[in-house]
DNA sequence: AGTGTTTATCGTCAAGCAGACGACTATGAT
DNA sequence: ATCATAGTCGTCTGCTTGACGATAAACACT
């Protein structure tokens, strides 16, 4: 098979995002309500090409900034603060999900605590918060009695994609503090495992967990009763980013 | 940000793979010789073009028929033998990790028991088996006392990120019989992880996780000496695919 | 002030699993 | 017959988990 570099197919290349938060206790994913056909008024995940000088993460980076605001987290600068997390989760390239022409999408993962007020271009109507178990139940009807529509492309399996790494990922990682504000209670980080993982896990036996893996939280030194109840200490993520043994999902 | 059909930037799309086995008691990889500039003489990993109307996973197959006459297990018939696991591992689209052009690469992750000979084209000399622990010694010097060239392009990293992720995956799946032939025993199911991880196991402890844990190994009935000492008894994979508790790469 | 509610945190106990390791078994090689 | 090799079954101890009781410290009422 020789090799002829002017005979190559040509392919689009972009990047897609799931980006997830925690809002109001449920898993929340952005979607943006698309403008031009194809899929015409339909929401999907917000992603775009990736240009000719850039490198994939990148382009992942600065299409978060355009449709959130946030930052991507530097992983050369452990010791910081608010940025999102952002990985790489995977390539779609079926010679069908586009139908204008070849398009592969290299997706990508953001995972952000729940500050940001969308923006789409400025355009607030046109990009949202979802509940993922609304956005995934395809020809459902949302809270609203309002019929859903599934959303663009194959963006229903990337979302599926990336809500199931998350869900994975937070069982031997210290990814779920990245949903966390810098400082945060043990209580509200089990909120967030309650709600990624829809299930209700027993605080004083995560309490036990966390606390007890060393170099998972460092305490800050401070208190707050911002979940009322009694006063709760303030921790921020510690160094260790692998959780061994791993926190177990509760089966059922 | 208005929408251009005609304006997006051309990219190429490859995929490359990361194929691995356990030979003689080491995990190896497939490497190929290149024939043309840039790298020329030097080794990579086997890949090539996406066709027109080939998805992903299907150019990974095709690759790899191509490469070692492998053919990929296909997820939907769960019953069938001797095909090589094959999953995406992740995308790499530097702009300069290929001097001619912007190229970006999807590779893939091949797993298969030590039974092919390898072919590149049928021509033997220009394929191999090598450790990975060789292949990934950059600028190190190999058995032979031969000074060993690093891979062509990212390959070091793409290599890497797949002998981790092989690592890792057959800690809590049953990805580590993917190793093995359709019928094998319990000794040499340790040996791959043993071969893998590059440590060794307790054979005792193995046995009663392995066998202990339900779903994962199902007796054929049958045994076997080829390992030598008393009959051992042959299993074949069973249809749990998740190991839980997951099996505990050993620390140090 | 007292009472209830909420959340946080500490302890206890039993069951299960992992690591270390002893003992025995069944084969082939010498 | 003896040895070496590999497989298989048990035992013991320590750690982790899951279930859950009990206490602590705030706030919201009355």
């Amino acid at each position: 098979m020789p090799y002829d570099p002017s005979a190559f197919p040509p392919f689009a290349v972009t990047v897609d995002l799931v980006v997830l938060t925690v809002r109001r206790h449920a898993l929340c994913a952005l979607a943006v309500r698309r403008g031009e056909p194809p899929f015409q008024g339909r929401w999907a995940l917000p992603g775009g090409f990736v240009r000719p000088d850039e490198d994939l993460a990148q382009a992942a980076a600065r299409e978060l900034v355009e449709e959130t605001g946030l930052r991507a987290h530097d992983p050369s600068v452990p010791a910081q603060d608010n940025g999102a997390h952002l990985e790489q989760l995977a390539t779609y390239g079926d010679p069908k999900r586009d139908p204008r022409m070849r398009v592969v999408s290299v997706a990508h993962l953001a995972l952000a605590p729940d500050l940001p007020a969308p923006r789409a271009g400025g355009d607030a109507s046109n990009a949202r918060w979802a509940p993922v178990e609304e956005l995934l139940q395809q020809g459902g009807y949302g809270r609203d009695g309002e019929p859903v529509a599934p959303l663009a492309f194959d963006h229903h399996q990337i979302l599926a994609d990336g809500v199931e790494r998350a869900r994975s990922k937070i069982e031997y990682s210290s990814l779920a503090t990245a949903f966390c504000p810098s400082e945060f209670t043990v209580g509200e980080l089990r909120r967030v495992y309650e709600a990624v993982w829809g299930v209700a896990l027993d605080p004083r036996n995560f309490h036990r967990k966390v606390t007890g893996t060393p170099g998972f939280l460092v305490p800050t030194g401070g208190t707050t009763t911002r979940q009322g109840g009694r006063p709760a200490q303030l921790f921020r993520a510690g160094g260790a980013t692998l959780l061994n043994p791993p926190m177990l999902r509760p089966e059922v």
